[in-house]
DNA sequence: GTAGAGGGTCTTTTT
DNA sequence: GACCCTCTAC
């Protein structure tokens, strides 16, 4: 247990024996920052530092509960258990449930997700009457969230000319207002959303200095892992606690700042020493985890990004395999190569399913990779995406139990007072939402008081009997509350009130999953409950277990040790390695993203998105683009990204630069770009053609030229003649027959010597010429 | 009060 | 192609 120094190298040792005063590591991607966080901890419990003076604050929980395992091994279980370790997230929820009854909220307060903050701006919007397509739900939420972040409450919005002029000129001055409404709304019904559960924290540490000092005093160590993509609000609440012993340790690496659009501000970790003048600081430079080339064309992506510290990762590593693109002609096509790459791995190299990741820019980009691994079988999970406490089904449960916890939670309530079908409508719902707020009552407050309220709110007797029956058994699953654990609340609600019967009369495959779902969230109950009993200090509560399902992500549900291919964002994936990692669609508008093109700030955002992507990958890395792509519903054309032309030639290996039937797209005029017919070029020195191809693509007013080229360049007319010899990727030689069809929709009949006569279109044959 | 059809919008990433 | 909203018919 002592020597687990041993296992650092000299400047991971420094940066955990450097136990006083501030800290930073910079560690770069593989260099064993984990390591080093986790050694730490367990370096300052060792030497006589309070375990419960500890409080260590990650980016997921999944990355805690793993660091406290490991500080587990070192110093024990006991010790470790009393560490806070966790999200901001959850851990200043935790701290909120006994302090924010200061502002006023109670202390089981709701944990509004997106979907509830949406919905309840939807109702502001409405309420305010305010025209939909103007003042957009998700827009006015993203603003808000940045406004809460940056601690900018109603009141400050208000003093604040520039804002509120910012708002007018984008023609939606009546955004203050919607920002109360929304903020009221939430407060009313004793809900925080996620940017409130720092807002919130902020407030109380600079409004009542007594809970200040109490949290000071307890945390008198605080460690901070991937600090670069802290916000505002977090960098406050850290910079507060830490302010009376300093004994703060940040580690991050800016060039995987990867969060700005969730209020990131890189510059918290490039000021770190302006904050703390006597700051130590160390690089973590030798990276552990990848190949010598891997590790080199990240490092040639990083380099063009302006903001950034000093550093050169480099590693001792094998040089390893040249990283090969492949450019396929559809999404369905990069799949395909995908899948095939992984099922090759597989029987010739013994990788393992669970070895491979398929890393993409958007969620969106899953379901042609998950179409093409279950042709071939593949077993693979997907991560993120529609969570499963987002489904419809679950919320529909967890509803009730919100409820229970917190009676004034309005999004749970309407979400379930006519689900399933109890025959209250709209119109009954509304009479009781205008009533409640005429008399500052919560809708739940009117129904439990219905001799009193009932007869004022206009609706018919036989209305007032189905609210009264709803209420009656809500309180009665209050009841049942006190009782019992809560799996057994769980299933006699999802029972009594009539869910799991709606469920079962749906026999479609759908209905049947989201039985199985509802099943799941039971079992998921009495694990829980199960679970915090056995855990001194655990919380079997209701409240307890909505908290943790509040707070926790896809990536947190650690389903069994399957052996399966990960598929997920490259955000998402951010921490994580694996022996062999596909990165999906590096295309033009897409990674980068269309939206991040705006400024220098945004494109380095992406291209440190690319560089994270990129370094996940352990032995291999395989990058692929399409030159077309369903988006929308419909095909577009796309242009390889910038980003690969970043890449030095020697680290690549361009698996099938020119195919000669390229992909036609009909959509754009093709005359007015002209052509010079330059297929025979590219076709004969596929290599000198990307390599042209992708330094034109920088000069942006080529970019249309080359477009042009690359739909009509090589024309299969032009190429293909009967009689032609040519080699198919899976039917091998063959001899073309005929040719036909129209120009965007070539066929060639082509007999192979083994597979026999076939007719395919050109535009998806990778047909290769032999001469 | 409800169900189903049709139409518009949207997707970049997430605690 | 998914989702949400609105409209219409019962």
């Amino acid at each position: 247990m002592a020597n687990y120094l041993d296992e650092l190298n000299e400047v991971q040792k420094l940066a955990v024996q450097a136990t006083q005063g501030p800290v930073m590591v910079i560690a770069g991607a593989g260099s064993g920052k984990t390591r080093v966080l986790t050694y730490r901890i367990a370096h300052l419990i060792n030497n006589g530092v309070d375990a419960f003076n500890i409080l260590a604050l990650t980016f997921t929980n999944k990355a805690a509960r793993e660091m406290k395992e490991r500080i587990a091994k070192v110093v024990g279980e006991s010790e470790a258990k009393s560490i806070w370790m966790g999200t901001f997230h959850s851990v200043f929820a935790r701290i909120l449930r006994v302090e924010a009854p200061r502002l006023g909220y109670p202390s089981n307060f709701t944990i509004y997700d997106q979907q509830d903050a949406l919905s309840v701006m939807r109702k502001v919007i409405k309420d305010l009457q305010l025209d939909i397509d103007v003042y957009k739900p998700k827009t006015l939420l993203h603003r808000i969230s940045q406004f809460k972040n940056n601690l900018i409450t109603v009141r400050a919005y208000y003093n604040n000319p520039e804002l509120m002029d910012a708002d007018a000129a984008a023609l939606k001055p009546k955004t203050g207002e919607v920002y109360q409404a929304y903020v009221e709304r939430c407060f009313k019904s004793g809900a925080m959303d996620f940017d409130d559960l720092l807002l919130r924290t902020n407030e109380i540490l600079t409004r009542f200095p007594e809970v200040l000092a109490k949290y000071q005093e307890r945390f008198k160590y605080i460690l901070v892992d991937e600090y670069q993509d802290t916000n505002h609000s977090q960098y406050l609440i850290v910079k507060a606690l830490a302010s009376r012993y300093e004994n703060i340790c940040v580690v991050g690496d800016d060039a995987q700042s990867i969060y700005a659009f969730r209020g990131a501000n890189i510059r918290n970790i490039l000021n770190f020493k302006k904050d703390y003048n006597d700051a130590q600081s160390f690089a973590l430079e030798q990276n552990y985890r990848s190949t010598q080339n891997i590790v080199n064309a990240a490092n040639n992506i990083i380099k063009n990004n302006r903001d950034q510290l000093e550093k050169n990762v480099w590693t001792a590593n094998q040089e390893g395999n040249k990283i090969p693109v492949y450019r396929a002609l559809t999404d369905a096509d990069e799949a395909r190569f995908i899948t095939s790459k992984i099922f090759e791995l597989k029987m010739n190299e013994n990788f393992q399913e669970e070895d491979f990741a398929i890393l993409y820019r958007t969620n969106a980009q899953s379901r042609a990779l998950e179409e093409a691994l279950r042709k071939k079988n593949i077993p693979y999970r997907i991560y993120g995406g529609i969570s499963f406490f987002q489904r419809k089904e679950i919320k529909d449960l967890v509803s009730y139990l919100r409820l229970l916890v917190n009676k004034k939670d309005e999004e749970a309530l309407l979400r379930i007072i006519n689900y399933p079908k109890r025959g209250i409508g709209d119109s009954t719902i509304q009479k009781l939402l205008v009533y409640a707020d005429e008399h500052h009552l919560s809708l739940f407050e009117v129904m439990e008081n219905l001799n009193q309220h009932g007869p004022r709110l206009g609706v018919s007797s036989g209305v007032i009997k189905k609210l009264h029956d709803f209420t009656t058994m809500i309180q009665s699953f209050g009841v049942l509350l006190k009782n019992n654990n809560i799996y057994d609340l769980g299933l006699q609600i999802a029972k009594q009130s009539g869910l799991l019967n709606t469920l079962r009369e749906d026999e479609t495959p759908e209905g049947i999953t989201r039985m199985e779902n509802l099943q799941e969230l039971l079992n998921s109950m009495q694990g829980y409950a199960e679970e915090q009993e056995q855990l001194e200090g655990g919380d079997p509560s209701l409240q307890g277990f909505l908290e943790n399902i509040a707070l926790a992500t896809d990536a947190d549900n650690e389903n069994e040790d399957s052996n399966k291919v990960a598929l997920m964002t490259v955000h998402l994936a951010k921490g994580l390695e694996f022996p062999v990692v596909f990165v999906a669609g590096l295309e033009e508008n897409l990674f980068p993203s269309q939206m991040n093109l705006n400024t220098r700030q945004e494109l380095e955002e992406e291209r440190r998105l690319f560089y994270v992507a990129l370094t996940r990958a352990e032995q291999q890395a395989f990058l692929t683009y399409s030159v077309s792509r369903a988006r929308w519903g419909k095909i577009i054309d796309a242009e390889p990204s910038r980003f690969l032309e970043e890449i030095d030639d020697k680290f690549l290996d361009w698996v099938n630069p020119a195919p000669i039937s390229t992909f036609n797209n009909s959509g754009l005029d093709e005359s007015i770009f002209g052509g010079q017919p330059i297929s025979h070029f590219e076709r004969k020195r596929p290599k000198d053609f990307q390599k042209k191809k992708l330094n034109l693509s920088s000069k942006k007013d080529l970019k249309p030229l080359e477009k042009a080229k690359i739909q009509q360049g090589v024309s299969a007319h032009q190429e293909l003649k009967v009689g032609q010899k040519v080699i198919h990727d899976r039917f091998g030689r063959g001899e073309v027959k005929a040719l036909s069809g129209e120009p965007s929709n070539e066929k060639a009949t082509i007999l192979f010597e083994t597979s026999g006569e076939k007719n395919l279109l050109l535009k998806f044959a990778k047909l290769r010429i032999l001469n």
